[in-house]
DNA sequence: TGTATACTTGAACAGTTATTCATATGTTTT
DNA sequence: AAAACATATGAATAACTGTTCAAGTATACA
């Protein structure tokens, strides 16, 4: 199963272990959907939107209450605000001169725990 | 139930429900996990990551095997696997010049799939 | 109509990050 | 010892990101 490397491939290395990548190549999900993901867990991997979609987990709220929860400008958790709605994980409605916000999705705080057993085994 | 807000106080507004504020801060978990759960999802928050995390949780790799696979430098892969190294996602063990890399904890791919069906779920 | 209020938005800035390049380390082989 | 090879690492760079600041909307109410 050895085989010439060609000038193009970017690994720099002669050895490889065809099989395994071969093997792990059919079993690799689409492109567009690992891009995705990453897009997704991006969202998450700001502590002020984790913060955010967890108050919103427990109650709608509106910009002012979420910022003085957590003690941020309206400006800031707006900009959040705005990022979380993009990716589909919020959204909003408007009362008079209030905007309420509220989970879109209800398994994030699935995915949340998931992340949490992680980081609470990571510390054993 | 009103108050008046302290100018310390950065959300720019009078009118907060305080209710709701209260209940929600009460049932907020720590700001160390929140913060350390931002921090893990910044790891999963990079398509190269999640390509190699996925990869190794089909078969154990060389660094060059992940290399060819994703069609990027050893290098670069080298430095991504350091820093899931950092996360405790993934170990690795040297056989004389190969170091293989695997996944150090089984549920991260539970944490993709959680991902996944939220991605699969905004395309309806 | 004008003022106050809740929120949004664009630009700017500082801080972070992924990749590249060059070089270093550790292991095997000759 | 030296050469070859797999991997690691430090520095540099370009791209990205979160917050702030200074406006701008939209709604309610006097």
């Amino acid at each position: 199963m050895a085989r010439k490397i060609q000038p193009a491939e970017r690994c720099d290395c002669d050895v490889i272990h065809e099989d395994t990548v071969n093997q792990v190549r059919e079993k690799m999900p689409q492109e567009e959907n690992l891009y995705d993901l990453a897009e997704l867990f991006k969202v998450f991997g700001d502590s002020t939107r984790i913060k955010i979609l967890w108050a919103l987990d427990e109650a709608e709220m509106c910009v002012c209450d979420i910022a003085f929860l957590l003690n941020m400008t309206q400006s800031a958790i707006s900009h959040q605000l705005r990022v979380l709605k993009q990716a589909e994980l919020v959204k909003s409605r408007r009362e008079g001169k209030i905007v309420f916000y509220s989970l879109e999705d209800e398994h994030v705080k699935q995915i949340f725990d998931q992340g949490l057993i992680h980081i609470l085994e990571e510390r054993k």
